[in-house]
DNA sequence: CATGAATGAGCTTTCATTCAT
DNA sequence: TATGAATGAAAGCTCATTCAT
């Protein structure tokens, strides 16, 4: 995954991560049935562990919001922890789609079902609205998460990622645009004195 | 274009590209430096019409909030009636950062700032919030949208993406979190006076 | 002709040509069968040019012996004003005699041949030896010129080539080996005590 | 080295020489690092076994003058019994000064420096000439060798090259001027006392 | 006569995959 | 089970040559 990561699927040579793991190259072959292959099984095995952390981790909290908030953080965490898998997560697994018709990421869904959960119990609970689509909200969240992690990454990790947990999270609860009821109710006259 | 976004840069072969075209591979080479060059040069050439068709949208609206609204429409608008192009948008691109070195991506990056001039605009104006960071409501922004139309193209393009325009501003003016916080802060009885 | 020197038969580009040449690639092809024959061509006459300037020098001079020492001056002058032509000279028009089956060579040979009237003058006239196969010698004189020329294209003309006229006659007239009758008839007694 | 002789560096292909050499194409590439590392490559080698042997021979003899003979004798064997060495040596390596910039000729210099040596040690034995430039000796000989089995070469090999030895032995030590120049000097009478 | 854009055959080189050991 | 040398298909790119203008 270190060498996918960096190199991308293509430019990444089956020798090279043979090296890496200190293998011959056709024991790669012995484990897994070609490149394609090499690239999903890896992967879904770290995100069955990813999946499986987090479960445990979000049951620990108590209701939606702090479950919510405890997500973003990990997943933050989590990319800060191994950057390596963010790239793979983020461009090599999206370009997958094109060539491995037959992938069926399963873990990888699991991933994105857990975020539809999040915000199916938040509804539930009452914290989160109701009259929004759970699907347009799955990917506003893995969307800004991704864009946050992506940027990160391009930039060269020059600051804590986890450090934009509060920020998204409110961005994400309240949107911009500022409290117009307020603007509304509450004309700024004192200010223009 | 067509043949980099179906297949993806490496699957795309130049010859089926000049097939495609309707020349000789040889052709390609009078005109474009390499495989690489060809990429960059088509979308750049593609993201400078956007940007300019872009600004020129942006500059008939009245203010920030509908020009944000109008914004959200036309890049969904955009990449409906240009499917081909929201796959090298998002996937190609991203991944070429790692592969070409001396991409500079200009265009690319006008239209990111398209966004944070939108977002700066609506603070100035008053209608956006002025305690969030600029830099993260464009990965929110950008994030969201790129996701939404990547679902859409890669669930097949099973409907019309121009209709979520109201739901994506919705969320992303107002964020996930019912209106319940009003009850948190100040309640606006001072205000009604 | 400079092309061809500089960089070579294969490395030249028919377009490179045509460019010095002023002229458009098709262009060439309106005077020349193809890159072969226009190597040939442009040699061939360069050669039947310095074939007869040649001929014109040496039947100014009176006896075998100072025609000689004319001819390796005339070889060196020669490349020293117009080094472009060692290169063909020594290595294309070489190695041509293997991809190019066709090419007869008539001017290269005229100027082998002038080598060979030399040396039978010569004989004639009683200075050079009757002993020796003309052409043997022929290539004992080709062959010094060759590489001394060649030498000094290599290191980068640092001198004058035309210098070497003298000391190169002298080699070829005398030979290396020291007067050896001397030897057999003066005794090195003296050195022994 | 049999194809490049055959064809010349530019008109062979690596196929052809992989086919020769009963290896598929990838293989070469295992070995070399292109085709110029793989003409370098076995020209070097096979040199460093003719300057190996040579010294060897060389080794044998016991004065300037016979090792100078076997010197000429082993060039003209080896390329009588090796010819398609000739073409690489005489030919390929000699252009490849203007394509291979990095190539270091280290035993193509070792041989050349064989007949410096030689032409040195003649030299403080009192056999051959001193004043003359050892570096023009060394042009005067390796040109005649050179233009001896070229021509040979390009005859299609119809005698015995290394027949020619004691001729070319002749020319080299004496050159080609008949000796009467004795008449203008120093009579030996003097001596003969 | 001259042009030069277009051609496309053919090259070197790479690298996923195999299989005898 | 592990190896890694060998494979050979396939790709990007070049450039001599053509021919409509």
């Amino acid at each position: 995954m270190d060498v996918f990561a960096r190199k991308g699927f293509f430019l990444s040579k089956v020798s090279e991560i043979a090296e890496k793991a200190g293998v011959a190259d056709g024991t790669i072959y012995l484990y897994f049935k070609n490149k394609d292959d090499l690239l999903i099984s890896i992967f879904e095995e770290k995100m069955r562990e990813i999946n499986a952390s987090f479960r445990d981790g979000l049951a620990q909290e108590p209701d939606a919001l702090s479950r919510f908030r405890r997500f973003i953080r990990m997943h933050l965490e989590g990319f800060q922890s191994y950057p390596e898998l963010a790239s793979v997560f983020l461009v090599e697994l999206r370009q997958s789609s094109r060539f491995m018709r037959d992938y069926k990421k399963v873990e990888l869904e699991n991933y994105l079902d857990l975020i539809g959960e999040l915000v199916e119990q938040g509804q539930c609970e009452g914290v989160f609205r109701s009259d929004i689509s759970v699907g347009l909200v799955k990917r506003l969240i893995f969307g800004t998460l991704d864009e946050v992690v992506s940027t990160w990454v391009l930039a060269g990790k020059p600051y804590e990622l986890v450090a934009l947990t509060e920020p998204v999270l409110d961005l994400l609860l309240h949107g911009i645009q500022k409290e117009n009821d307020a603007i509304h109710k509450k004309p700024p006259e004192a200010d223009v004195t």
